[in-house]
DNA sequence: CAACTATATTAAGATATTTTAATATACTTA
DNA sequence: TAAGTATATTAAAATATCTTAATATAGTTG
């Protein structure tokens, strides 16, 4: 692991190192969602949910799209699932 | 995924989230070593870089065993090289 | 025990992340 | 086009993380 690469490797951590969005990938994995029904499902406020999704999608670890007045977002790529499972195990007998 | 396990598993993320503990969790992949061995293949200083290794090690990434006047630090549990793993695999292609 | 080696701790400043509140934008529909 | 709904952006304050430099501690050896 070379340092350019351990730097990429630390930004997708960053991305996702936070409860919230870790809940909000978790709710994705079960399909796309838009915005209200994650902010219902978080109990958290718009703001800082549109934030953290923002947030995620520039990192590469989001992707949205639009229809109508919604917007959809969904996991980009499932690689960081297979990290959250890890993760999950590792966590829940802990 | 409740509130509670969110938590714990974002503070995991965060104490391997920065690109100096990720080299030094690979360093370690190949068996324990004592801290200026990590120095030096890190190129960091002696001070940040346990700085680096007391904070995994609080929060149980690391584990370490004195003898004599080094110290040598391991890997506490695999299922952080599993993690690392997906990672890598994810971030070699982008 | 003095000098030395290996490692840890502390404090401070720099930088980044998180949160809140207010406001803006984009689309839809009456 | 005005009002309404869904979402995004911004700015500021609060908090956390990162880095450096200086110093402390623990064990070893002459």
């Amino acid at each position: 692991m070379n340092n350019r690469l351990a730097e990429k490797m630390a930004a997708v951590l960053k991305a996702i190192a936070h409860p919230d969005r870790l809940m909000i990938i978790e709710i994705l994995a079960g399909g796309e969602k838009c915005v209200n029904k994650i902010v219902e499902r978080l109990d958290s406020s718009q703001s800082l949910t549109s934030q953290h999704l923002n947030l995620m999608t520039n990192k590469g670890v989001l992707a949205r799209r639009r229809e109508g007045l919604h917007i959809y977002y969904r996991i980009a790529n499932r690689d960081v699932l297979k990290i959250l499972r890890c993760l999950f195990r590792h966590c829940r007998n802990r």
